[in-house]
DNA sequence: TTCGTTTTTTATCATTTGTAAAATTTTTAT
DNA sequence: ATAAAAATTTTACAAATGATAAAAAACGAA
């Protein structure tokens, strides 16, 4: 997934912006297993990611729970230290070798203050997530775990493939144990 | 709840912005029971809730399940309508009398367009939600209802008193039967 | 490949939550 | 104040999900 795409997804910068907001990104790669963001610290940095699949999970009771993939041309950002500056709740694990396009947050404030594309830019960005965080929430609502994971393996067949069904589980909310007896009914 | 303090609280605007955000902004007011927002449409205004209560709900099976509660000092917006400029999905109805601000969309999109402190205030207005809407999702993954209950017990006591505790079941994800089963086990 | 590890499935039983209906309490309207 | 309506709680039973343990299958490194 190239940047052009991912920025231009977000939303259409006209190409003195778009320049700017480039000149900001650098290029990184981790191996599979990596952990990418710590929970309980400010984050610094924001990642695109150009290749690979990651997960954000939290320790909750000696148990991690997945709540987040992401996968090519999603962006890696621990929103809470994003938006409030203080300590974020997740932690980033890399699934797979994984390849970043990464932007550090100050220089992305500093073109904020100064450049009214790319605070239209970040208005953007902030409302598509926001957009994509209610639908969960209210899918989690209101489908039974059976609905939910039939509505992953539709939108996100290849999810199913590149993740490990524990993980899977996890962020359906359900056991694995569960999950299994869902699979099994199905086929 | 003033507007002053409502915009303040989302992003300290200069006063020359703060003006021209508050000449598009008019009271308008309704009685209980007045549906403010309908979900299947593209819905052109924003409220500010000056006084009153309402909740947000969606038509699922022949249910209505609620999933957001607004009050003093809250925004009423169809995010998805906001956002993608399509139909939205939410029915807002007003749970007591209500006094409003009001905002037109469109003008507030001009603003962004032109005025760098508008348009960074709609980025930290959707950045706001966005934490709300993850930390709701987060903890609807790893509480069990009886601890969200109880959570909301002690962030929002008002809100149990005010609002009707099947809308409460409904926004926790549980039956009024289970929310009457918690709320014995606790006294 | 083959052995050892990890992941997934299956089985059993306990617990939680849902559904439906009735009983009780509270609210609303006259 | 009283009756009707609405909201809440309780009860009984059914269905779904969780916990645990163990078996089966899939995966990875030598």
């Amino acid at each position: 997934m190239n940047l052009d795409k991912i920025i231009d997804a977000i939303f259409e910068l006209p190409e003195e912006s778009k320049n700017a907001l480039k000149e900001s990104i650098t290029e990184v790669a981790y191996p599979k297993g990596h952990i990418l963001l710590k929970a309980d610290k400010i984050e610094p940095t924001i990642y695109f990611i150009k290749k690979g699949i990651v997960r954000a999970f939290i320790n909750q009771s000696d148990k991690e729970i997945t709540f987040w993939f992401g996968k090519e041309g999603e962006t890696v950002i621990s929103m809470k230290s994003y938006v409030e500056n203080t300590n974020g709740y997740e932690n980033i694990e890399l699934l797979e070798d994984c390849e970043f396009y990464e932007l550090k947050k100050s220089n992305l404030q500093k073109l904020f203050e100064k450049d009214i594309n790319i605070a239209n830019f970040g208005r953007r960005f902030a409302e598509k997530e926001l957009i994509k965080t209610e639908e969960r929430l209210i899918h989690k609502q209101f489908k039974t775990a059976s609905e939910r994971y039939n509505g992953l393996l539709k939108d996100n067949p290849d999810l199913i493939q590149r993740v490990q069904l524990g993980h899977i589980a996890s962020y359906l909310g359900i056991t694995q144990v569960s999950l299994s007896r869902i699979r099994a009914t199905i086929r």
